[in-house]
DNA sequence: AACCTCCGGTGAAACGATTTAGAATCTGGA
DNA sequence: TCCAGATTCTAAATCGTTTCACCGGAGGTT
């Protein structure tokens, strides 16, 4: 039965409390909770009793204020509303799970002050440790971080000096895999849409782009880039009009997105303004996210390992914490393309 | 410059040792942190030097132990890789960010056991409070939550006796407006696909078809139900599969789906085994989440005020936390159908 | 009988921040 | 010179849990 404290006081019970109906010390009840099998059964079974008569509920900042360490992850992530991110947290959390962790999932939503604000949270909670993907990867609050204890995995970015773990993919090489295709497919004039440059991931596959194009010995102003405000599906169908609005002769056959997002706002905008794909326009997009099968144009995309990206960023941090002799380790995993519709159908 | 402290002790500063390095008391710096009006400018500026210089960081769990209350809320979100969810979440960030306070996302992933484990951790954090979507809304362990002083808000759901606030959306309602659309088309036999039966929003929208079905006059078995595993687009696939295994005579013309994951799954499917939407099949699905526009064949789907549902489920939480006299409250949305190419187009 | 070893249990001292009462110091006017 | 008001100080208590040195008794060994 529940037991209703007078009311308006409904301060929970402590440890003291459960000692003091249980008939015993307050070390034992600390016992109960942290080395059962150093109490006698009748004991443990007498204090179990009165823990649940009381409603006992154990304090977590007592006890982590006196351990010096909490039993927490978190992940803080770009953007919760891209099924690729949510993809990699699940990674994450299933070795957390397995390591008998909880892990907090946090939104920085692309912006820094949010991932600023999330990050000294986290660090004043005295997680155990960040894995994030960032704004900015050179953020020197990221350093702060680890300097003052906290370890962090950059997840889905490298950083150059790295005295961090990272997990990544190549996006540069994404970026090239995307345009070959394309040079590929016979396209002579291609629009790389992705935005904003404040992303690394965007700078990137834009440079792999940039260096497959002028490796085939195509003109650099043919390969047209296209700058949308967020890697979102509305960025993409924005920009999207911004491209029928070029001049014929300056328009794309062509578009390499910097994530599925935008690609399917792009293809979108595409159709249901009358054109077709990949006929008027062959679309690529990045990530090779569950919904980018089952577009209307299936998407030809470039595949991250999303899961094991978690997996094993997760499992990098687990090792910093627990082993003192760790080795930073920088993962690179490779991409791969998947060729779909979108570029291969007929017009 | 960054403070290394000598190896192998890295503990990190305390407002006594900020106290120490800048000259003052503790009751002082105590003062910048909480009440910085009643510190003179330069003081405070000292203070504030010190704790850059020795990397303070304040303990979030000496601060909770002894002010007895947390800066964070959570949401405890029945499956992270849905985008309806993330787009509730997004809500509730927007409002918990206006309160400055921290949201922590939590995924139970439809399972009970993970459910649990966050919930009691939580607790156990004294968050200030918590929003769920549950995966049995009428688990003990909520109301145990809130006899015991953490005020719980249920989002998407609404629960009988209700001692707790509720934001739901009409899931009986919703059901109806699909089949009625799929009546209207003039469809027979339609399927309703969904899964499992523990999930209440899959029950209630099942119960929404069956009414408008039976209100139709039809047939009861003409109204099957295929039930998969979890909602989601490889399920979806799957019950494609055992769709195109009925005898043609029993093989329903429509498909009502629970949510836009399975329509998806269901859509892709029926399209790469060569049979055409809504031609062959028509499909509608439920949430429309963004996704579902944009999808081989757009989809026709339940719209649910997805953003709005999650603000306003924070705002409830918010005034149970700030508001003696709060009194609990259940939120109905009306749920509203978008018809697309996926039930209206020609084959 | 004296000694040792376990086992189960005790009680006080931390952990770091906040709060409070009451006293001390400083500033600039009257 | 003295006072009012602002600012800071000292010292101590408190939040709830964990930890650790210690203790009493049961049982075995010499």
């Amino acid at each position: 039965m529940a037991i209703t404290p007078a009311a308006g006081s409904p301060r929970s019970a402590s440890v003291k409390d459960v000692a003091a109906t249980a008939g015993v010390s307050l070390g034992t009840v600390s016992n109960v909770l942290n080395r059962p099998e150093r109490v006698s059964r009748t004991t443990r079974e007498r204090v179990e009793r009165a823990m649940a008569d009381l409603g006992f509920v154990r304090n977590e900042s007592a006890r982590s204020l006196r351990t010096g360490s909490t039993q927490s992850l978190a992940y803080v992530m770009l953007d919760a509303g891209n099924p690729f991110f949510t993809d990699v947290a699940r990674g994450i959390e299933l070795a957390a799970e397995a390591a008998g962790l909880s892990l907090f999932l946090c939104n920085s939503d692309g912006r820094s002050a949010r991932e600023g604000a999330h990050l000294a949270h986290l660090q004043q909670q005295r997680v155990q440790g960040i894995l994030i993907t960032p704004v900015d990867p050179d953020d020197p609050q990221i350093d702060q971080l680890s300097e003052r204890g906290t370890p962090v995995v950059i997840v889905d970015r490298t950083r150059a000096g790295s005295s961090f773990c990272s997990v990544a993919v190549d996006d540069v090489l994404g970026g090239r895999l995307a345009v070959e295709h394309l040079i590929d497919a016979g396209h002579k004039r291609v629009a790389y849409v992705g935005g904003p440059e404040s992303i690394g991931q965007v700078r990137d596959r834009g440079e792999g782009a940039r260096q497959a194009w002028t490796e085939a010995g195509l003109p650099p102003e043919d390969l047209i880039t296209l700058s949308c405000e967020a890697p979102t599906v509305a960025a993409g169908r924005a920009a999207g009009e911004r491209l029928v609005g070029l001049p014929a002769r300056r328009r794309p056959t062509a578009a390499f997105c910097a994530n599925d997002l935008i690609a399917l706002g792009l293809l979108q905008q595409t159709i249901s303004s009358g054109r077709t794909v990949p006929g008027d326009l062959a679309i690529v997009g990045y990530d090779d996210i569950e919904f980018a099968a089952a577009a209307a144009v299936p998407l030809t995309s470039v595949r991250q390992p999303r899961q094991d990206l978690g997996r094993r960023a997760a499992e990098l941090l687990l090792d910093e914490v627990g082993d003192p002799a760790h080795q930073h380790e920088q993962v690179v995993f490779t991409p791969e393309l998947v060729a779909r519709a979108s570029t291969l159908g007929r017009p």
